[in-house]
DNA sequence: TTATATAGTTCGCGTCTTGAACTTAATCGC
DNA sequence: GCGATTAAGTTCAAGACGCGAACTATATAA
């Protein structure tokens, strides 16, 4: 199966037109399952023949299968189509202490989950994500497996095919793709995890047809993830997007990334529980974030002042966002976001106070917290398959 | 239930091929002219059957003409081809003080330019662009007018159409397109300064093949033009880029736009102005930056200072810059620059001492800065007729 | 049974790129 | 000079694709 052809200049021809028409066929089907080869024709503006030669073609190839028919107050019955749900995804999302490994179907629905705790170094996460992806390839043997999608947190160089900038993870330049790829057989995608909850936002969540928006993910740091003129927008090295480094308070204590009063200081989730520990003016203990959740579940005022104050900086730190990138949308991701209700106004709040022209962006918690950076995966691994969810308007004249 | 607009998904047919192709002839063309058929088949990929069928067209729309014939050590001579420098784009680069008019041809030559002040309310400025644009249509009658450009120092919502965040102009919210269009009968495009620069680096300068770049505009503030992806970055309401004004330090002074401590009162040429007076404890005067520039030529210690100081700010600030966006290279356009030699390695030197990871990215001055803004406003009205200046390489798979 | 409405297919046509064959035009060796 | 060689540029049939009209299939209502 090929996949990418890179020349020099990209010149088209039919072909190239079949590949659009393919992937905004796809992409509808995808959206708006079930629907019938007359609808797609209608929505696309794609003749209604043009629409039933695509989808024969996706059908052959199982990516797409024949659904239910239809009923309509007149006229023949319209055959829906929909994704066919044995098409199937390997995913992983690394965070510093655990591994979740899952198999999703070609919707984004699980299928399967399990977890591994994070092992120190990556040439034994490997061999341990390998046995896991295989021993559930077997454990599901009706699924057709189009690829592996992985989240990490840190920066993947797109030029080199690796993790670049992991400052959480202590992994350093490691290549998680190739001894993936050896040992499963499967094309192997690597994201950081930001960009991978943009993905699931504009995939799977209601953000489709947005075409700026910006993922904050917030946990033991802050990351980043830029979505512009409908694209992922990766940087040099893919580091784009790394916000939560970006100086809150120049005269702030130092960070891990070896600079002074980022962001991240303030409005991350070690944060929070630094702001408790001090209204407590108590030395740090053990508490975990999670501690400190529960906490403020049982209404305790400090936990719930800390969760405030941090809420206060990632809303203020937002402003450099709105500034600089102009979202139409900021997609919050973050244990903290279980007291949206709470915490999200504040957030709100300090966005809209610092906008300078415009409307502030709507800034929403994701569609669902827990699964937005696997999910996004799961889209990372498809968007090869199905092209971009949204199609660029271009804005050429013809002649 | 809302109606949903059925005709956003974009499609494809052979004809959009054809412009795909014509948009990669048309601007290698651009870039390597001249250039014989012969030639453009082998960079581009194409056959040279269809090189000559796009360039006959290309020729007989006048944008493209015969040039010299060249010699091979054997064979034919091919005819090499080149823009037609007929066709030209009249431009307005819009600045708080002064307005400059000028006439360039497709190649970014300029053929006439004028000065005139900026009037206090923008009808009197549109009043007095209409006129010296028809004057100078008038005085180049063997040129072929293809469109308008027009660079202001604020944002342009694409939505609107308006000019909607201008502090450093006080027209607001200002129509300027249509009174021009309806006055001309050319079409008019509207783009924020630091954007032009952006287009004139990547349509007339060497960095042709750079995805990521990034344009900071130093004058009486900071303005920022994001090109990521090989496209502009506009945002929401066009706001995207607004660097000048992100937080530099949270305790600092007020700035016009209503809020404390933003980057450019600590980086701009007023800051500059700042410095200096700071520095001979005197209060401020009516020096002018360009004083200030001329006292720094003549070696004057406390001006060199204060610019030392302010590039010391410009570069502390492009960490922000690096770290959200990671551009391959950032352009800074202004009349400091003249003093590169100095200014250029403090810039440079801080950029490079805030990299978290990865390659700094090449700090540079515009290839002409006296004339970037308005050779940028030339891109931006041939970009509708050319295509993008580079083709995004799609990912999409081929079946 | 007939009229009407809608879904989906078939097929000829136009547009575009391809690639091989062909024409044009130059140099070089003899 | 003259043919061999080389390269530029043109011509043309073939192939791919979307279009759109005509056609088939299948439903409801009168």
């Amino acid at each position: 199966m090929k996949r990418v052809d890179f020349t020099n200049t990209q010149v088209a021809s039919s072909e190239t037109a079949r590949d659009i028409n393919r992937g905004v066929v796809l992409n509808l089907i995808r959206r708006r399952q079930p629907i019938s080869r007359a609808d797609l024709a209608r929505v696309s503006g794609l003749q209604r023949s043009t629409v039933s030669l695509i989808t024969e073609k996706l059908i052959e190839e199982s990516w797409v299968v024949y659904g239910p028919v239809g009923r309509l107050p007149r006229g023949r019955r319209p055959t829906f189509l929909r994704l066919n749900n044995r098409k199937a995804i390997l995913v992983a999302d690394i965070r510093p202490r655990q591994i979740t490994v899952a198999v999703a179907d070609v919707n984004g629905r699980f299928l399967a989950q399990e977890g591994m705790l994070t092992p120190p170094d990556p040439q034994t996460a490997m061999v341990g994500l390998s046995s896991r992806f295989k021993r559930l390839m077997q454990s599901h043997p009706s699924l057709l497996f189009e690829g592996i999608g992985i989240s990490v947190p840190g920066r993947f160089d797109p030029a080199t095919q690796r993790v670049v900038f992991a400052p959480n993870l202590k992994w350093s330049r490691c290549d998680l793709k190739s001894p993936l790829e050896r040992a499963t057989g499967l094309r192997v995608e690597v994201e950081n995890a930001a960009n991978a909850c943009v993905l699931a936002e504009i995939w799977f969540g209601n953000s489709e047809n947005v075409r700026d928006l910006v993922a904050v993910t917030v946990s033991e740091g802050i990351g980043v993830g830029i979505f512009t003129n409908g694209q992922l927008s990766l940087g040099q090295h893919g580091m784009a997007g790394e916000f939560g480094h970006v100086p809150f308070d120049p005269n702030g204590p130092p960070c891990t990334c070896g600079f002074h009063g980022c962001w991240e200081l303030y409005a991350s989730n070690r944060a929070a529980l630094r702001y408790y520990h001090e209204s407590r003016s108590a030395p740090e203990n053990g508490l975990a974030f999670e501690d400190l959740l529960a906490l403020a579940d049982a209404r305790d005022a400090q936990a719930l002042k800390a969760l405030d104050k941090m809420s206060r900086a990632l809303g203020r730190g937002m402003r450099t966002i709105v500034r600089s990138l102009a979202p139409e949308e900021i997609v919050v991701v973050g244990e903290f976001a279980r007291h949206w209700n709470r915490l999200g106004p504040l957030i709100t709040e300090e966005v809209a106070a610092g906008v300078l022209a415009g409307n502030p962006p709507k800034v929403r918690p994701a569609a669902e917290p827990g699964m937005a950076r696997l999910r996004g995966t799961v889209a990372l691994v498809l968007k090869k398959y199905f092209g971009p969810a949204e199609r660029v308007a271009d804005e050429r004249k013809s002649a």
